[in-house]
RNA sequence: GUUCCAGUAGCUCAGCUGGAUAGAGCAAUGCCCUUCUAAGGCAUCGGUCCGGGGUUCGAAUCCCUGCUGGGACACCA
C-alpha cells in the first residue's frame, strides 16, 4: 500500500515538474501524523526553491487517501490515511499474506551454504550460514524467486588426506593402502564422532611433523588424481560424516535441494579448465590466473588454480561448481552464504569466472560476521577448542527444560526442541548479517525480552484466543483505540521491511519487525480483554486484529525457519 | 607493509537511500496476576553516537584525517 502511494506521489511530482524517488516513512512525531515525507527539502535544494512552498504545492494536489495533511518545520509533510482505504488494505491482507509481500522481478537463484567440512562435525560458526542461508532461501521463495539450495560440503582436499593417513597409521583397513591387494575391500565402520576425533589427532600430528604432513599431501594428491581405492574409502567416510551433518541441519530446519559437495564438481574440472586454460600461466610452479582490473585501488593477487604438484585446490572446485551450475540450471544469480573472511577469495573466483566466461549468472558473496568470544576474538570453548553446534543446541535445550512449566507433559520434548531452535535462530539473526557479533552463552540462552521465546509466547496467546472463538472469518470493521492503530500502522511497514531484507540479504529487519509487532500486540493484550468484549462490532474487529497479527507473525517466523508452538 | 570492516547507554546490539527531542533488549529500581498463558505489561534510571576537521538549511549516517580493535593478503578451506 505505501509502495502504491509512493508511486502515486512520484507521478504527482512529475506533473509538477520534479523528478525524485519518494519514500514514505513512519512519522517520528506521532502527534503530527502517521507518516512523513522528507522529500521537499531535497527537492528545494535540487530545484532552488523554497521547501515550504514546494510542500504546499504537493499538498494541494493530494487525493482523498491523504488526510490530516500538514506541513511542518523546514518542509516536512505529515499525513494520515483515509480510514476506509486503510481498512480495505488490512482486510485484503487478513487471509492473504501476499498483500504484504513486495512485488519484485523474478529470478532463478542458486544459494550455496558454503562448505561444511565433511570430515568434521559442524561447529558454532556453521550455525550462521545455516540460519542466514535457510532464511534467505525462504525469503527468496516468498518473493517468488526460483531458489535452488546446495549444502555444498567441503568433501575434497586435505581433510581427506588427513583422515586416510590416520586410518593408515592406526593400521586399520590396511587393504585400502596395499596397491597389490586383490580381494574384497571391507566397508568401513566408524561413527561420526570417531571421525571427528581422528581428524583432530591427524591434524595435530601433521602440523607438528613435516613427514606426516608430506604423507597427508601425497594421499590428498592421490585422491585428487582419482586413485580408486582411496576414493572408495574416502567416499565411505564422507557418507558417515554426512549423516550427522544432515541431522544437525535438519534440527535447524534447513532444506537442501542439493546435498552436493566438491566431489560432485570433480567431474566438471576438465570442461571448466578448457575454458580457463587460455588465461592460466605458471608462477612458482603453480598455474595461476590474473584477476586484476584497471579500476582496482587495492591489491588483487592472482588466483591459484592448479597447485605445483598438479593437484586441484578449492578454487579449482569452486570454478568447476560454477561451470556445472551454469550448465545444469542456468541461474540468474548465485549466492554464497559464507564467512566474511573469505571475501577476497570470492572476489577472485568471481572475477575468474567472468573472465573465462564460465557463467552468465551474477555471483554474490553475502558474507556474515564472525562469531567472537567475549574477548572479541574468534569464539573458543573454555578448553580452547571449537564448540560443536550440536553441543550448543544441547546446552540451550537443557536451559529451556529448566524453564518449562512442569504441567506440560505430552509433547514436551517437541515443544522443548522448537523453543531451543527458536532461541538460537532469533539470537543469531537479530544482528545485521555482515557484522561480527559476540557469542555470549548467557545471551543465547536468555528467554526474556527480545528473543525467540518472546515471539513464540505471543503466538501462544494469539492462538489461544483464536482457538477459543467459534467464528473464523473476521473483518476489521473499525479502529477504536490507539493500541489497535499502532498495530495496523506497524503492519503497513511490513512491505518495506521485506523489501529491505531481500535487498540487503539480512534478516535483522524481520526479527526487529517481529519484536515490534509482538510488543504492540502484548500491550494491546494487556489493555483489552478480547473474548469478554460485549460490543459485538468491537469484538469482531478485535478478532480481526488477532487474525492479521497472527498471520503476519506466522508467515515471518516461517521465513526465519522458526517453528511455532501452541503452548509453552 | 597493503587493504577491508568495525568503534552508539554498564553489557549486547538496531538506527534503511542525510531529517524534526538518539532507539531496543539485558542489567538496576518500583508497580501490575479472582481476567483470553506473568517466558507478559507499565514506569524510572542510563548517551561528548571514538577524537578532530569538512560538505549543508540539517550529519550517528556522506568526505578527509588521527586513534583503537578485528579480519584478509596464492599452493588450507
Amino acid at each position: 500500500m505505501l509502495k502504491e502511494l509512493e508511486i502515486y506521489l512520484e507521478n504527482l511530482l512529475k506533473e509538477l515538474g520534479y523528478e525524485e524517488k519518494v519514500t514514505i516513512l513512519a512519522s517520528s512525531k506521532k502527534e503530527l501524523g502517521w507518516y512523513q515525507l522528507n522529500i521537499c527539502m531535497a527537492l528545494a535544494k535540487k530545484y532552488h526553491e523554497n521547501p515550504v512552498l514546494v510542500a504546499n504545492k504537493i499538498v494541494e494536489k493530494l487525493d482523498y487517501r491523504f488526510t490530516s495533511v500538514n506541513v511542518a518545520g523546514p518542509g516536512f509533510i505529515n499525513f494520515k490515511l483515509d480510514e476506509k482505504y486503510l481498512l480495505d488494505y488490512l482486510n485484503s491482507g487478513l487471509t492473504n499474506f501476499k498483500v504484504f509481500v513486495p512485488n519484485i522481478t523474478k529470478k532463478k537463484v542458486v544459494i550455496d551454504f558454503g562448505g561444511a567440512n565433511a570430515a568434521k562435525a559442524l561447529h558454532v560458526g556453521h550455525m550462521r550460514s545455516a540460519n542466514i542461508g535457510e532464511a534467505l532461501r525462504r525469503l527468496g521463495v516468498l518473493v517468488g524467486y526460483d531458489m535452488i539450495s546446495d549444502v555444498h560440503l567441503g568433501d575434497l582436499g586435505r581433510q581427506a588426506g588427513m583422515l586416510l593417513s590416520e586410518i593408515k597409521k592406526r593400521g586399520e583397513y590396511l587393504e585400502y593402502f596395499d596397491p597389490n591387494f586383490k580381494g574384497e575391500y571391507r566397508s568401513v565402520d566408524y561413527t561420526p564422532t570417531e571421525l571427528g576425533k581422528m581428524y583432530a589427532s591427524a591434524n595435530i600430528a601433521a602440523s607438528n611433523d613435516e613427514e606426516r604432513m608430506e604423507e597427508v599431501r601425497e594421499i590428498t594428491a592421490e585422491i585428487d588424481k582419482g586413485n580408486k581405492t582411496y576414493l572408495n574409502l574416502w567416499k565411505q567416510l564422507v557418507a558417515i560424516s554426512s549423516i550427522s551433518i544432515k541431522e544437525v541441519y535438519d534440527e535447524l530446519n534447513c532444506h537442501f535441494d542439493l546435498f552436493e559437495g566438491e566431489l560432485d564438481a570433480f567431474k566438471d574440472i576438465p570442461a571448466m579448465l578448457k575454458k580457463v586454460n587460455p588465461y592460466l600461466y605458471e608462477s612458482n610452479g603453480a598455474m595461476v590466473m590474473d584477476v586484476k582490473e584497471e579500476s582496482d585501488t587495492k591489491e588483487m593477487p592472482p588466483l591459484l588454480v592448479i597447485k605445483k604438484d598438479g593437484a586441484t585446490i578449492y578454487a579449482t572446485r569452486d570454478l568447476a561448481t560454477i561451470y556445472s551450475r551454469e550448465e545444469r540450471f542456468n541461474p540468474d544469480e548465485i549466492w554464497y552464504v559464507v564467512d566474511n573472511r573469505q571475501s577476497l577469495y570470492f572476489e577472485q573466483v568471481f572475477r575468474a569466472s567472468y573472465i573465462a566466461n564460465l557463467t552468465d549468472a551474477k555471483l554474490y558473496h553475502f558474507g556474515f560476521g564472525t562469531i567472537n568470544g567475549t574477548d572479541g576474538k574468534p569464539y573458543k570453548t573454555r578448553d580452547g577448542g571449537v564448540m560443536q553446534l550440536s553441543t550448543l543446541i544441547e546446552l540451550i535445550s537443557n536451559l529451556i527444560e529448566e524453564k518449562m512449566k512442569p504441567d506440560i507433559i505430552d509433547d514436551r520434548l517437541n515443544i522443548k526442541n522448537k523453543l531451543t531452535i527458536a532461541t538460537l535462530k532469533y539470537a543469531d539473526l537479530m544482528s545485521y548479517r555482515a557484522t561480527d557479533y559476540i557469542f555470549d552463552p548467557v545471551k543465547f540462552s536468555s528467554f526474556d525480552g527480545k528473543t525467540g521465546p518472546y515471539i513464540l509466547y505471543t503466538v501462544v496467546r494469539l492462538k489461544s484466543i483464536l482457538n477459543k472463538s467459534v467464528k473464523k472469518d473476521y473483518k476489521i470493521l473499525s479502529i477504536n483505540s490507539i493500541e489497535e492503530l499502532d498495530i495496523y500502522l506497524k503492519i503497513t511497514e511490513l512491505e518495506s521491511v521485506l523489501e529491505r531484507s531481500i535487498r540487503d540479504k539480512s534478516l535483522n529487519y524481520i526479527t526487529d519487525f517481529l519484536f515490534e509487532l509482538a510488543s504492540l500486540f502484548n500491550k494491546f493484550y494487556n489493555t483489552y480483554h478480547i473474548l469478554s468484549e460485549t460490543d459485538e462490532t468491537k469484538k469482531e474487529s478485535f478478532l480481526g486484529l488477532i487474525t492479521i497479527v497472527y498471520n503476519c507473525i506466522h508467515n515471518l517466523l516461517n521465513v526465519l525457519a522458526i517453528d511455532e508452538v501452541d503452548r509453552m
